[in-house]
DNA sequence: CACCACTTGACAGTATGCTGTCAATTTGGT
DNA sequence: ACCAAATTGACAGCATACTGTCAAGTGGTG
């Protein structure tokens, strides 16, 4: 293993590890903003694509880049609290179409407040200039990375 | 709500969606790499910190940004598969050092070439220059982060 | 030394995400 | 129109991370 390649394995791992720890501090502060509302995290984040279109389980699991499977089982948690409802899909016999109920709609308004101060404190400690280089980053690491997939997940 | 608050909070919901996204590929990513060997993801991690010096699990856990419970549970597990130990700590008579075994170093050692591999895959992918500059802007922004954790999360 | 705040291990319960499987449905190619 | 492949819902099981609680240990202060 010659230099270069221990210096790429390094920053790649240190990314990853960053990363890790990146997801928890949102997951986390996510998890505080809903807190004392009907929604968490992630009930929060399936709800929110669903408020003006109405998506599939599967799509908005795509969109996601989760399992239908777990978003199935938020999607349907969701419908049980009455936060969304499932309508029937013209276009397809058994996919049906998650829509926000006016229930919903409230519950996301609610927070809203709080998530809006969030981030501008956000906004004012990282400053615009680098949240913006952050953005860019990070969006093209993703991009990158999706195109790549089937080599290197599906067969590593 | 004026053009600056709702810009600030559109780019920072996009930043931790990304995220979100990030973290379930490398996630999966790590299961694939250690796919065949007695580790996964997580165990990988915990057992990563403990290679060349012991550390008690609480210690790992705010080094990565996690609970010292869902640590202790991967240590507990780890040490039932023999791939670790705790170690009496002179300095404390119930923080137990956690520390990899013989047995624990092989199966990283095994996993290594595959890690290896993927990580220049990746680097090729990306290109030096955009990775570099995806980890200091991660890097910063999670730095930022962390020092603002009791004004952004604790009472949010 | 005594007390108090903090840390740590242990245990319980919950939320989220994954894989795997099966039948029903849809889609696309022949 | 037909058949094979892919998609979808449903169900089961597992891994990981969180919160909350309690007793045991640690460290600083009066």
């Amino acid at each position: 293993m010659n230099e270069r390649n221990r210096s790429s394995v390094e920053v790649v791992n240190g990314i990853v590890l960053d990363v890790f720890k990146l997801n928890g501090y949102f997951v986390k502060a996510a998890d505080c903003l809903t807190k004392g509302s009907e929604l968490t995290s992630a009930r929060w984040q399936v709800l929110g694509t669903v408020l003006h279109e109405q998506h599939t389980v599967p799509e908005i699991a795509r969109s996601m880049g989760l399992t239908r499977q777990s978003v199935q089982r938020i999607a349907d948690k969701l419908v049980s609290d009455e936060l969304a409802e499932f309508l029937p899909n013209p276009a397809h016999k058994r996919a049906q179409l998650l829509s926000s109920t006016e229930k919903g709609l409230n519950s996301i308004k609610t927070i809203r407040p709080k998530v809006v101060s969030w981030a501008e404190k956000v906004n004012e400690l990282i400053g615009e200039g680098e949240l913006h280089d952050a953005e860019k980053a990070i969006k093209t690491l993703l991009a990158k990375l999706m195109v790549a997939e089937e080599q290197l997940i599906k067969r590593c």
